[in-house]
Order: C-alpha cells, then sequence, then structure tokens
RNA sequence: GGAGUUGGCCAGGCAAUCGCUGCGCUAUUAGUAGCGGAGAGGAAAGUCCGGGCUCCAUAGGGAAGGGUGCCAGGUAAUCCCUGGGGGGCGCAAGCCUACGGAAAGUGCCACAGAAAAUAUACCGCCUGCGCAAGCGGGUAAGGGUGAAAUGGUGCGGUAAGAGCGCACCGCGCUGCGGGUAACCGGAGCGGCAGGGCAAACCCCACUCGGAGCAAGGCCAAAUAGGGGUUCUACAGGCGUGUCCCGCGCUGAACCCGGGUAGGCUGCUUGAGCGCGAUGGCGACGUCGCGCCUAGAUGAAUGAUUGCCCACGACAGAACCCGGCUUAUCGGCUGACUCCUUUU
C-alpha cells in the first residue's frame, strides 16, 4: 500500500504522468507489484503546521482507500501546492475527486 | 449589584456505518481471519534549565571557560517550587524584585552644565582696593544644568558661609534583646570619611567531563583486509571532543569472523496515576488500598450521516520524567479586597 523508498520516489518523479486540480498534484506511473501504492510529498512551506499536514495525508489516504479497488497498479506521489492550507473539509474533498478523475482518464489512454 | 486580585478544572457531546496501528484470546501451514478492548496535549511546541538512561579515550590534577548569587526549606535534581526577610508599586486583596562586593584595580557616565569624580566655581553672597568698569581673596547657604552634583531638616554660629557646633534622621563601629538564618528592635560611641553602573571587565563564594535514542545493542546481502582480549620499559612518531600535565596507540602473546544496504531491538511499569489516612503554615513527605493509561517508524486517531448546544481557539507523542517560557475561542468553579445598595 504505501512507497517507502527513496528510490522509489526517484523513480516517479524522473518519468510520471500528471494529473492537478487547484492545490493537488497527482503524479503516477505503472508498478511491478500488482497493487497500487501511495506516497506523499507534502512541503512544510504550503503547510506550516503538523496538524495541516496530517489532515491533508488523512483525506487523501481515505479518498485513496475508497478508489482502490478500481485502480490499476500504478505508484502514486501526491504532492501540495501553495493554498492547499486554506482548504477545508468540502473543498478537499471537490479538489481531490476532479484530480482522481484526471488520473484515471490518462490511466485508461 | 459593580470594579478588581488570585488559585484550580474543562478543551464540543451523543449515536450509527466504513477504515487505520498495537495488545489479548481463538482459529490457521506462513500470509491472515474473527471477537474483545485500547489509541495525542494542556501546552504534545520552543529546546531554555534539571535529572534518569546510553556510549566515549582517565570521568584524575592544574589552568582556561561556563553557570548560580538575600535566608531557610522541598526535591532524584535545578536557573524550579514553597515559606520568610529587605526594597519598590497599589486605598486594599495582591503584584514586581540577577537582591554578594564600588577606600583591590581597570573602564564608562550621551546632551546640558562651572564641574560627572584627580576635582572644581557660571550667576550669586561677603570682603579688600578702586570714582567706575573691574581685579584679588573668602564661601558653597540660594539660583541655574542634568537621570544623578560631595548627607537631609531645624537651631546656633558667621563679614558671608560651611558638620564649624548641637538635636533628630541617615552612615560606620561595639555590646544587648528577638530570630535556625537573612534580618529586625533598641543602647552607647564616632564623626561626616571620595556619586552611579558589577544582566562592564573584575573580585569573592558555591558549582559544572563530553556527547546524545540518528545514544547504544543484535541479526545480516555487498565490499575491503582487518578486528578483539591480555601484558608492557625508554626514546621517537601519531592520536586526544578547550589547553597543559597526563593518558591511549604504534611492540609482544593469544583468539577469530568483519558489518555497508536492509531488518530487529532500545520502546514503555514509571522519581506513574487515583482515592483515603497522617505529619507539615506550605512546597512536599510517609503509610494503606486500587488501577495499567499511545508506542507509530514515509510515521497510526480519520471519513460519511443524523441530532443538540455556548457554533468549537492554539495546535499532533517520536527514549522517558520534573520545571520554565511562548500560543490559545470560550466555559465552569474556590478564596479574598474595595465601593455602593437593601434589611
Amino acid at each position: 500500500m504505501h512507497l517507502l523508498r527513496p528510490k522509489d520516489f526517484r523513480a516517479v518523479f524522473q518519468s510520471a504522468r500528471k494529473a492537478r486540480a487547484y492545490g493537488i498534484i497527482f503524479l503516477f506511473r505503472p508498478n511491478d507489484v500488482g497493487y497500487p501504492r501511495l506516497g506523499f510529498a507534502v512541503a512544510k512551506k504550503h503547510i506550516p503546521t503538523a496538524i495541516g499536514r496530517n489532515k491533508l495525508k488523512r483525506r487523501v489516504r481515505e479518498s485513496f482507500r475508497l478508489q482502490a479497488s478500481t485502480l490499476p497498479a500504478i505508484d502514486l506521489v501526491v504532492l501540495s501546492q501553495k493554498g492547499i492550507d486554506d482548504f477545508d473539509k468540502t473543498e478537499t474533498w471537490r479538489c481531490l475527486n476532479k484530480v482522481w478523475q484526471k488520473c484515471l482518464q490518462q490511466c485508461e489512454q
């Protein structure tokens, strides 16, 4: 489930497709392990408090769990952007839904 | 009723469903599944102090450097806390206080002012000379400057003045009384003896080895040849975490795995929490009974829905405790002070 190794992260950053909406970017590429994996790269600059970073990760992890059955085997890294810290619960969800849509479209191609 | 001082507590609640991480039990060939139960804070933060724990090459002596600085107590310990003393603020409850030493030495004291500490005299006052302007002498009471000006007030004294003399206050010394002490009270004597700053250097007293869980330990692909234990002289060389003395290595003998990626461990039962009794003004101590209350490691507490209300602030454990400091929407509550009103 989790994406752990620094080298795995490097692989995603080097050759990835991109999907973005508002304050969130998904980077993803197919993997060999047979199931989707999730990793985070949330900048302290974008979300200054540990509370805020945890909150975002939990929301993303929850939506990943809900999508997991429909996903192909990809490695996915979630990046934050400026402004994400101001989002409330519903805004974050709307944003995430949009990114998932784009991501799945690209996977089908 | 109003204004205020001070201490303590809470940090949205309830229900349903789907998830995450340990733990216990059961099942299971490992994976895992089911059930039960647990799962962030008052500051988890800043890392400013103090300890525990771990390792390092002597952690020993000396120097340097750092810290603390009224007294007594509490504690594992402290720069913390409690009680007391002095000083300051407030009508009061109460609050603040780095609060040892300035004739050991060095340094600094802007502007203003005559003068900022070796002293000195701008205006003035008194006096001598002179027609006068002024010059010489005496003086530091009055004015002026400043954050601060060589004791304060009063009387005597004098040409005018001055601790020059006297009284009281202040200051110093010596007894006495109270207090564990800091200190307080009072007596006698002295004589006015040259300001402030030591969170400036410094002096004095006490005190401090260093690094930190990425500490340290174990299992172990790769890669390189070394690593460990014991004994030991001198000289030289090398090393040494502030420096020196010193110490260790380089020598000999014996033994054999070594340890990067990665994994495991350290990792939560502890100066623990709650209740009661008891000693103490109090911080806190002692005794009895009961309880087990996060342990993640790309890092677990979330999401959805419904209802209620005061419409929810600051904010996330990372080895563990005791403090301090900083951030914080609000709510509850104890004690006390002052003013006003009514009986």
